[in-house]
DNA sequence: TTGAAAGCGCTACCAT
DNA sequence: ATGGTAGCGCTTTCAA
């Protein structure tokens, strides 16, 4: 930087001032300093930059270290975060901690690399925010926690009761009346998991207020989870329902499965709605199944614009909620005619 | 660190020199330093001691922005890569930028914030690769271009060779002797597409060694695709394979639904093994395909050494070649026994 | 509008 | 083995 201003022929502040400006400097002045600059190559060191302004225009992002990776959404959510850290300037640093690792976040947040940290996987009474906000560093919340979202905090996270009010409109709107949900395990709710507790609150909301039976089943996280589920579903003693809305990936696959092990036709005998989930991964099945697209990108995105907001203002913005867009893959059809008899004409199966 | 010293009762470059080791101190003092340190909570300062070491401790990792996102194989790299970085005092930041965005790659690299950059899905000629070389930037490479590697260049990369290898062997001790090779699409030996041309390379030396026929097709990457290519190989001229291997996971979904759609048993009248994929994503189809788990875990493990043994050393460490893992998920067995004329015993199907 | 100088919090090298 | 000190490459006062 020095070379800089030799060859433009100003103070070394001015440079600076040129990049940075923190204060007025002449049209005359910038042009030169601009052409020395790029006559140079010159490009500002961000350590020290960092170190002298006290902001290192770097972002944190931690996130649970699984056995089982990263789920689609999330990976979605990581990239679509990266990249727009990414236009704003910022880079994003990956953290890897348990959820309960507060000790190895802190520690690595007290370093001062970051400018504030995105806390993906947010549960009840979480460690890791707790600490970090007790040692004063920026955080914003991806996922909120069962509780009430703390006002001092930004948040995004999937809007589940839209979400849940879209699918089953959808499915209304073909003239489903018999819904059923299958939802995370039952173990979940306990754990305070906020997705489980929240879709199914909203789930029996929705159901209730059109004055249908708000049918919920839990499921493990697996393929046999999934499968089971349907079974019970389908054996119980309910009547059968016509459609089924899914917000478990894994068990997803079961589902489908045992769909298909069954014969039953997806959609002329049972629509089948996956919720909070992936394209990529629910048009992977067969058939494809239409999905209800978690919004991990604009999450993402709303995730980096949180902590921005707070990191410029010092105030808290308000909780962004994201619904999931509906993508039709052909899992959702009308409602199958019992035995003819229906009032509605249309066959429904191509 | 004045305080820290102040405490202690050194000089503020014992500290330093505690916390560095750069210079032998007494026991006695490091054990005061260090209570110092934990009385009042010390953290040192990433960046001022980047800035004054040159060593930032911080490792980029550039990858391609896709319209896709990431594959579940990238997405474990990434994973890793960044839990590896942190156990050996690293972090991880994520530089999303096209293949072909040299310059975009070359701006933040010239911030100075990461002491090396791991380069994924290199391909031939790669201008990310030139451009940082050539500002003197430390780089590793995950995936080989298809030229062959260069020698100056820490190079992570699947063994295709002894995958095909391990794939054929596998089918072969089940008695298959049709076998056929589902590749990603024609288009991607153009670009020189390093897996494409190394499998095919791969699969081709393989099968003639063993004297049998390798018979291999071009899949787009989608379902169409692999529903076309298997069509293709079951309705050409050559007699049909009982064995199919896969290596183009979006194009596998396809393969499984046209199979699906034939009433093809799996894997009682055709075998099915998915190579260089995720058994979290082949385990989801119907039936859970048999895998030859791509090494991602270990190439993000041996990724982040190789750039750190190249800032250590400065020397060039060795190219590392992993193969991927078998994990049977039973859709490979043995080779049907067309008129019940075969000489070997047992049913193979449960 | 610009220049000069004092740090940011460390490491590295000089002494001692 | 330890203390002092000069930077690392910037941003930020404060004067001019």
């Amino acid at each position: 930087m020095q070379d800089v201003a030799r060859r433009a022929g100003v103070a070394l502040s001015t440079v600076s001032a040129t990049l940075t400006g923190a204060r007025p400097v002449s049209v005359a002045t910038r042009t030169r300093v601009e052409a020395a600059m790029d006559q140079l190559g010159y490009r500002p060191n961000a350590l020290a930059r960092g170190l002298a302004s006290r902001r290192s225009r770097v972002l944190a992002l931690t996130y649970p270290v699984g056995d089982s990776g990263l789920s689609r959404t999330s990976a979605e959510f990581v990239i679509s975060a990266a990249a727009v850290a990414q236009e704003r300037g910022y880079q994003l640093v990956l953290w890897p901690f348990g959820v309960d690792d507060a000790d190895g976040v802190l520690d690595v947040a007290r370093q001062g690399l970051a400018d504030g940290v995105l806390v993906m996987e947010v549960h009840a009474g979480d460690a890791r925010v707790a600490a970090l906000r007790g040692a004063g560093v920026p955080v914003a919340l991806i996922g909120r926690t069962a509780d009430e979202a703390d006002p001092d905090l930004p948040t995004v996270d999937v809007d589940f009761a839209a979400t849940v009010a879209d699918a089953v409109a959808h499915l209304a709107r073909l003239g489903h009346r018999r819904l059923a949900f299958v939802n995370h395990a039952e173990r979940r709710l306990a754990e305070g998991h906020g997705p489980t507790l929240r879709a199914s609150a909203a789930w029996t909301a929705e159901l209730l207020a059109r004055g249908l039976d708000p049918v919920q089943v839990y499921a493990e996280e697996s393929v046999a989870g999934g499968r089971a589920a349907l079974a019970a579903l389908l054996d119980g003693p309910d009547p059968a329902p016509t459609a089924v809305v899914t917000m478990n990936e894994e068990a997803t696959f079961g589902v489908v499965a045992e769909l298909a092990a069954r014969g039953v036709a997806v959609p002329a005998a049972l629509s089948v709605l996956a919720v909070v989930s992936s394209p990529a991964v629910a048009g992977q099945t067969v058939p494809p199944l239409t999905t209800l697209h978690a919004p991990g990108a604009q999450l993402g995105r709303a995730g980096v614009d949180a902590l921005l907001a707070l990191l410029g203002t010092g105030t808290v913005p308000a909780p962004v909620l994201e619904p999931c867009r509906l993508v039709d893959l052909g899992s959702t059809g009308p409602v199958p005619t019992p035995a003819g008899a229906g009032a509605l004409a249309g066959s429904g199966t191509p």
